[in-house]
DNA sequence: TAACGCATGTAATACGTTACATGATTCT
DNA sequence: AGAATCATGTAACGTATTACATGCGTTA
């Protein structure tokens, strides 16, 4: 017994920007933002984070200041020794295959309700499922009009086609406590 | 634009916790290797971490002592106490919706590979997701002779099917690479 | 009897979140 | 003028990981 499983995930806020920047030059803020809009449901990390590790990336070298703007904002592009080093990592370095999920787990822990509360927990968890689903699909008409480039989009059409198996799962699960009620 | 997203974790671990003693009792040991079992591909805790929560959770009469063995260890199980807080939370606490996942970031980020280097991380990825989905398939086959309850059926039930979206949108992914170079 | 697995804990360090703190620009 | 948003940073606190530390029981 016992799936594979589990390690640590390293220094990915790293990689996440540099990627981030690979793909289009920001200022810390909008960073923090473009880190919830794309890689929001595999990543997240605030504005405390980002500056710092900014910071740390400079200092290293993988990013520099590309422009400068109002109220003292600072425009970082990626550097040749960053963008290689998120291809090293992401060639060489063995993947951390930790997973973080609070839904997952809840998921896993509806067998201690019962039926009904069981029932209601998933239905909220299908609505929930929905307009998150909604909020993809708008993101990917939106893309498909403005065409822009960058690994979003295929990653966009998978987070879709498992969203179809989830939802098609609480709805058996819903039935199943709907029987058991 | 943006997907709605990301908030903190709370205290998942707790509730993770009294979920698997709710299952079965256990000491902080198997409680470890428990947790990684079943719960892996959703968090993961070491056994720094259980020791003190077990502790903690103890003083405040959520679980209880049921049984000392061998090599000082103690079988811990939920209390009334805790499994009503476990329900509490599952039904009237707002679900943090933050994931996490370093996978997911790799494979956001390997449109910044060249063709070949890209074919070559998505076969990688291929096969890691085959290796895991056998195992998975093995734990089935396991569950299914020894009738085990609890949530771990279902949920491993949708994450084959998940497996099965991945490996579809892989294999395209690898195909994509392999015309581009 | 040596090695391995069971079993429990603590300490140091790193990472992440929330709260604090400040100020410029734009919009109403 | 006041509110909202842009923009940057630090501090305190909480959570997670790695390393340290110890010892019993079983098996080869």
């Amino acid at each position: 017994m016992s799936i594979p499983t589990c390690q640590t995930w390293d220094i990915s806020l790293r990689h996440s920007i540099l990627g981030l920047l690979a793909l289009a030059p920001s200022n810390g803020y909008e960073l923090t933002r473009r880190f919830d809009d794309s890689l929001g449901h595999a990543w997240h990390a605030g504005h405390s984070q980002i500056y710092p590790e900014l910071a740390k990336l400079e200092q290293a070298g993988m990013v520099e200041v590309v422009g400068e703007g109002a109220r003292g904002s600072r425009t970082f592009a990626v550097t040749d020794a960053g963008r290689a080093e998120v291809r090293r990592w992401m060639a060489e370095e063995e993947p951390g295959r930790g997973q973080r999920s609070e839904t997952a787990v809840r998921w896993f822990l509806a067998f201690l309700l019962e039926p009904a509360e069981r029932r209601a927990f998933f239905e909220g968890e299908l609505a929930y499922l929905e307009a998150h689903d909604a909020s993809m699909r708008a993101l990917r008409e939106e893309l498909e009009a403005s065409g822009r480039r960058g690994g979003f989009r295929p990653v966009l059409e998978m987070g879709l086609r498992v969203n179809d198996v989830m939802r098609e799962w609480l709805r058996e699960q819903i039935q199943a406590a709907s029987a058991a009620e």
